[in-house]
DNA sequence: GCTTCATTCAACCAAATGGTTGACTTTTTT
DNA sequence: AAAAAAGTCAACCATTTGGTTGAATGAAGC
């Protein structure tokens, strides 16, 4: 197996660090959305939200379908695995607790599962 | 208790996003280190490599145990569950590719599949 | 054809980041 | 007691980041 790029996991796990952009990536979890969508509720200009995109863009993480003069935007959730699997070298998973796990990978496997990604609310394993 | 939240995230990710951070990281997965020996393979200076290590403490990543002169470093592993957790909700395996998460969670759950040529020093279960 | 909408681009700015060096503190060694 | 070792701290510097505004681009609508 390769080791996931040093450089990618640079551009993804910089692209995570910042609340606007992990955000917006929330908001896309519900499904695809163009740029003024996104930028709606946010507190910042729309060419903020716009050099957010191109981040997460180069990160691999979110992708834009231009269709007439609107951009959409979807989640591209492959984008994390590399540095997903980076981490699982660390025992972020270091369980005694495989009933976490088990719950894990339900809702990790039942597209149902994915509907509530605020980490505030969520369930520690 | 339960306040891991937003900026938690924050500085997870930030300390992960750089190189030479992940480097430590992973050096410290063979085992507890002082600064001094951390910093011998990096190209830069030990002043350097003790600030990398304030922000991954500050990230709850690392943590110092401070033995005479000597600060003994050692890998927290369960400060990238937040971190993790969070990444569960994007699908990072929305796997249609059952075969690769399989051999995830084998290598997750057996210690022989996490490179540790130091079992002395166990961080994992 | 002009205007409007959706978005990006370019220039700029303040603050944060990643590095340096040199002084300082604390402990160990001699 | 003096010197050396292990780290941190403080001040500094260059580059990057996250934001702004205003002009530019490229459809769509009138």
């Amino acid at each position: 197996m390769d080791a996931p790029a040093e450089h990618n996991l640079d551009l993804i796990f910089a692209a995570l660090a910042d609340p606007t952009r992990r955000a917006i990536l929330r908001t896309l979890l519900d499904g695809e959305r163009n740029v003024g969508d996104l930028a709606e509720p946010l507190p910042m200009s729309l060419a903020a939200v716009s050099k957010h995109l191109q981040i997460l863009g180069r990160a691999g993480l979110v992708s834009q379908d231009r269709q007439g003069r609107i951009r959409t935007c979807r989640l591209e959730p492959d984008g994390l695995q590399n540095a997903f699997i980076w981490m699982q070298g660390f025992g972020a998973f270091a369980f005694e607790d495989y009933d976490a796990l088990e719950s894990w990978i339900e809702r990790a496997l039942d597209p149902e599962g994915i509907d509530d990604p605020d980490p505030d609310t969520t369930h520690a394993p």
